[in-house]
DNA sequence: GGGCATAGTGATAATGATTACCATTATTAG
DNA sequence: CTAATAATGGTAATCATTATCACTATGCCC
């Protein structure tokens, strides 16, 4: 289930190769992959750090923002920044793009992705001679639950 | 040209009230609202500052930060955070909304809308019982000049 | 298994954007 | 003009994130 890659024998040639590639496997870095894929979610680095001690106590801060930016760099993770400009962390690698709906009252994070959205976006972005790479669509709003009440 | 609403005779009764209304004019305030207007947008509070510095050499950062989160209140400014978490703002009220298709490799913001993905974003939303207020789409990619060169 | 080079780690200092604080200044109703 | 107080500027504080550095863990070699 845990996929990083471990040890190339040779010095690393370029700095993505050393940015994306653990030289050697590490206990910290595994935890911190399982935390990202326990279920819980959208998880900022201090929630991740909090959940992390829970199985290695004594894992420090640094680590786990290191490995959090080692595992989107692998493209086993991958980072945004909501709203409040604190970055949030999801489990990357084989599930797909998404889009958020975050509620504005609770502050559940509702995934979403509608294929039509997606062409469209390619389509605008081709109109204006823009080569798109990635975009990030959020939609602040009520949720459904916290609307009921 | 300047609209800033001034001059409330009784005290605020709410907070709201407070952050959005100004209780006196302000020559900063003004100068701040001028900056925003003057062409180039999509500045930083610290690129706003340089500019305002321009104007009235004495203003301070504080006020900038101040008069931008006033402003943004009275919804004659809109803030938004990038990539990078550091909000960026142009002028709001009478502007229309837009997304945003932002070059990875010159900094440059181009301004777009499609009435389509607006609308398809209401549904996408409807679809989740989710009731959207506001709504953020950035793309980032390569411009057309930087992909010419 | 033991030695060695060095990647990884943890504590903490540094950073950078933003906000809070407070003494001083500017604005405006009367 | 004067008093009340909103606005301001300098700067300390805050908060998330990054850099530093001495120390530890990993894994290839023999
Ligand atoms: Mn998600
Ligand atoms: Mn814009
Ligand atoms: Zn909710
Ligand atoms: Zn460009």
């Amino acid at each position: 289930m845990v996929i990083i890659i471990t040890m190339p024998r040779k010095p690393f040639k370029t700095l993505e190769a050393r940015a994306c590639q653990a030289a050697r496997h590490s206990k910290r870095r595994e935890v911190i992959f399982e935390v990202l894929n326990s279920g819980h979610s959208h998880l900022n680095a201090e929630e991740v750090h909090h959940e992390a001690r829970k199985r290695l106590p004594g894992i420090g801060i640094a680590t786990v923002y290191r490995a959090l930016k080692f595992l989107c760099g692998c493209g086993q993770a991958s980072e945004f920044i909501p709203a409040d400009g604190v970055a949030r962390y999801e489990p990357g690698g084989s599930r797909a793009h998404h889009d958020h709906l975050i509620c504005t009252s609770c502050g559940r994070f509702i995934e979403a992705v509608d294929p039509a959205i997606e062409r469209l976006q390619e389509k605008l972005a081709a109109r204006h001679g823009f080569k798109p790479t990635r975009h990030k669509l959020e939609i602040y709003g009520i949720c459904a639950g916290c609307a009921g009440k």
